[in-house]
DNA sequence: GTCTATATTCTGATAGAC
DNA sequence: GTCTATCAGAATATAGAC
C-alpha cells in the first residue's frame, strides 16, 4: 500500500503520480482550498475530471500525499536509528539530519504536514493524525534518552520547540544551494549546547 | 490606505470590531480560502453584505487583521528593549517572553502570522511583507548583539529556527492553562544553553 | 484513461430599500 | 449600519461517450 515515491523500476512515471506531484506541489505553494481540480489538472496536461479516475475527490489526494510524507519521515528516522551514536549530541544529530534530509528530499510531501495540514478538512486531519502522533511519539522517547534530566513538561516543551525549528525550515532554507547537513549541524548544536556557547562556531 | 472609515464612536466594542475578532478566529481555525464572508458574518450576527459597509473586501479584512498583529509583536519588542538586561541571557528571554505574550495576549491576530500569512493572496502578502521584513531585522540586531561570535550566516538560521520555534507555540501551547513566561524561560534557556545543559533545569 | 457536458452548490461582491 | 435580493463566476463532483 505504501511504495511511491521511492525508484522501483522504470523512470515511466505514471499518471497517478504526475498528478500527486502537482497537487502537493500547488497545496503547499497556494494552500489546500485555493488550490483547484483544474488547477491541478491544468499542471498535468489533463483535465480536472480525469482526477476522479485515480482518486475518489479532493480530499482523498491531500490524504494520500500526507501518507507519503509520514512514510518519508519516518523511513529517515529509521535510518538515523540503525546508526545510533554513542554520543548524545551526536545522535541527536544524526536524527535532526534525517527528520531535514527527508524534509527536502520529498519537499512538498512532507512540508505539507507543516503548512498544510493545520488547515486540510477535519476528516483528512483525523485520517492522518495517528501516524502523526506515533511519529512523535518516537521523538519523545529518544529525547528522553538523550536528556534524562528534563521532566515530561519539559521533554514536551524542548520536543514541540525542536519540531517548531525543523519544520519551518521549509519556509525559509534553501536545499537547493545549501546542504541539508550544514543546516543540520548548526540546528543539533544550538539544540544541544545552545546559542550562547561557542562550541562547534568555527 | 484610508480604510479607517469615518466613524468616530465611543462604544466599547464596535460592529468594525467584532468583525474584526471573528475573522481573526475563524481565519486562524479554519483557514483564509475556506472562511466565507457568510462564516464571518453568521459568527457576528450580522449578513454577509454588511462586512461591506465595514472592509472594501475579504483582502482588506485578512490585511488588516496582519497588520494588528505585527503592531502588537513590535510593542512587545519596544516594551522588552526597554528593560534590557545587561546579562545576554537575561536580555534573550526578556525578548523571547515579550514575543510569546504578545503571541497569545492578541492570539488570533498574531498566530496569523505564523499559520495563515503563507496562503494569504500574494497582494496581501505583498502590502504585509515590509512590516514583518522589518520586525525581523531588529531580531537580528538583537541576536547579532547577544552572540557575537556567530557569523551572518549562523545568525539567520539560528534566528530563523527561534522563529519557528516560538510561533510554532501557538499550534501546541495552550495559554489558559500555562504561563507564557514559564514557556518563555524554558524556551530561552534551551536556546542560550542548549537541552543537553542540566543549567536551568527543574 | 481521458474526454465533453452538465448538475449543484457556494463564493465574493453589488444595488438599493429601510 | 444592516437588511433583502441578486448576480456572475468558480468550485466539486457525476454521467456517459470514445
Amino acid at each position: 500500500m505504501s511504495m511511491t515515491q521511492t525508484t522501483p523500476r522504470t523512470d515511466a512515471v505514471t499518471g497517478r503520480q504526475r498528478i500527486l506531484d502537482a497537487a502537493a506541489e500547488l497545496f503547499l505553494t497556494l494552500g489546500y482550498a485555493e488550490t483547484s481540480l483544474r488547477t491541478i489538472a491544468d499542471s498535468v496536461g489533463i483535465r480536472a475530471a480525469s482526477i476522479y479516475h485515480h482518486f475518489e475527490n479532493k480530499d482523498a489526494l491531500l490524504l494520500e500525499i500526507l501518507e507519503i510524507g509520514m512514510a518519508a519521515v519516518e523511513a529517515a528516522f529509521d535510518d538515523a536509528a540503525e546508526q545510533a551514536p554513542t554520543d548524545p549530541a551526536l545522535r541527536l544529530e544524526r536524527h535532526i539530519a534525517g527528520h531535514l534530509e527527508a524534509l527536502f528530499a520529498h519537499h512538498a510531501f512532507t512540508a505539507a504536514h507543516v503548512t498544510v495540514f493545520p488547515f486540510a478538512p477535519p476528516t483528512v486531519r483525523t485520517s492522518a493524525v495517528a501516524a502523526r502522533d506515533a511519529y512523535e511519539s518516537r521523538w519523545t522517547e529518544l529525547l528522553g534518552e538523550i536528556a534524562p534530566h528534563l521532566d515530561p513538561d519539559a521533554l514536551r516543551i524542548a520536543r514541540l520547540a525542536l519540531f517548531g525549528a525543523m519544520n519551518s525550515s521549509v519556509q525559509w532554507f534553501d536545499s537547493s544551494t545549501s546542504s541539508t547537513d550544514d543546516l543540520a549541524e548548526r540546528i543539533a548544536s544550538t539544540v544541544a549546547h545552545g546559542m550562547l556557547s561557542t562550541r562547534g562556531a568555527s
